[in-house]
DNA sequence: GTGGTCTAGACCACC
DNA sequence: GTGGTCTAGACCACT
């Protein structure tokens, strides 16, 4: 399922709901300039429609963005992607938090550390 | 709430439903050395009466571990913990995701690749 | 408008949505000691019933006092009022601007120094 | 965006509809005397012009700010800044109230009086 | 036109 | 029983 020029991919059978899925494509479309700091995201309405989802859950997952810092609504106007400075420290918190957790998780199952710099000196 | 000679503490005031945490407990215990593989875990029904807690949320947690690869169940014999060579790739792999997913995002956000190797040196 | 033993009042001609009031009348109770950390919350559906409002409209309450760290949900069990010293270090940020923006202003507009004093000393 | 010899600016990312931040910014020249009590502000459509926003979002903000005090309007002679000691009863009450219910949520939540004092001391 | 709120009611997961 | 998600659709505020 893809909405507008966006590239954004909803899966029934994924578990999470889909704001959550909703959340995580559009978190990844401004983290890697697919939506530029101050780019206008489709309206609710528009982007409901493209999805064929309830107008309701695109709102809760650009609500929930802009409380995480990744976009600002404006009333009447639209809702556009923040600048990644602008991203709130919870959500670096929580990011650092998980990425201990994993790495110390992986490091026991035998993981060469080697491994995880590689993938550290490769991210995208 | 601790469980047998098992440290197991589970929380009802934590978000999580009993059966994750009561997964965590148990994968921490594996990892770690606190279960030796091929040691065997007390019953669902020995754990869940120590626990206080209902033998199905035991036994989800049972189960999901087996598939895993982190429990090894035998038909009337019990429940044991595998050797951590035998945790399912398919655990490895979704850890390994993860991993690079979380990496990716936190370098786009300007965490100095510094922080990330730093937690891996020191990851417990 | 009140809710079940909890003295709620809600207020339709006031211009702040009701999830809005709702949130500031659980906060109160919470601060004041009205609910005690760890105590249960009415359901989402009792309270709903209670005040004669949808449930949806209760549970955005609820999830967002959540994530100011004000409550506590557990899946199956129920909405818990969590200790003050859970609360997020976020909601204590905006507070404490809050504070400064309005005394900056209440001192230029001529209010003695001594009474904010006062007010401080008093604070229930 | 400036408007005119008024150190005005309007952010359209800001979440916040553009009248509030044009009374904030009108409020803030009268309290710390960009504007002189007495002096004359733009017109309506002076000011409209400059900022390039609609007429309608101007005359918001100025009828607001005129009910709360701070601006004077006078028919056929224009909008004029009003002493600080015209600044309604209704504000002034507004603000001790939140000031109060702001402080007392501090207190409770741990923040040492001392911060307080502190930040009313160095208020701008 | 935009987003924001609220209602009514269905269905699912957890316990 | 609990909370969580999603839909459908109305109404309001802002531009």
């Amino acid at each position: 399922m893809e909405g507008g020029g966006l590239l954004i991919s909803l899966n029934y059978h994924d578990p999470r709901p889909l704001y959550e899925q909703l959340k995580e494509n559009l978190r990844r479309l401004i983290l890697t300039g697919g939506l530029a700091a101050g780019e206008r995201l489709p309206s609710v309405r528009e982007l409901a429609s493209e999805l064929a989802i309830n107008p309701n859950t695109i709102q809760r997952a650009y609500r929930e963005l802009e409380a995480e810092g990744y976009l600002c609504t404006v009333q009447g106007k639209g809702t556009f992607a923040a600048a990644l400075s602008e991203v709130n420290s919870e959500r670096r918190e929580k990011l650092l938090e998980d990425f201990s957790a994993v790495a110390a998780e992986l490091l026991r199952l035998g993981e060469p550390k080697q491994e995880l710099l590689r993938r550290i000196e490769t991210a995208e």
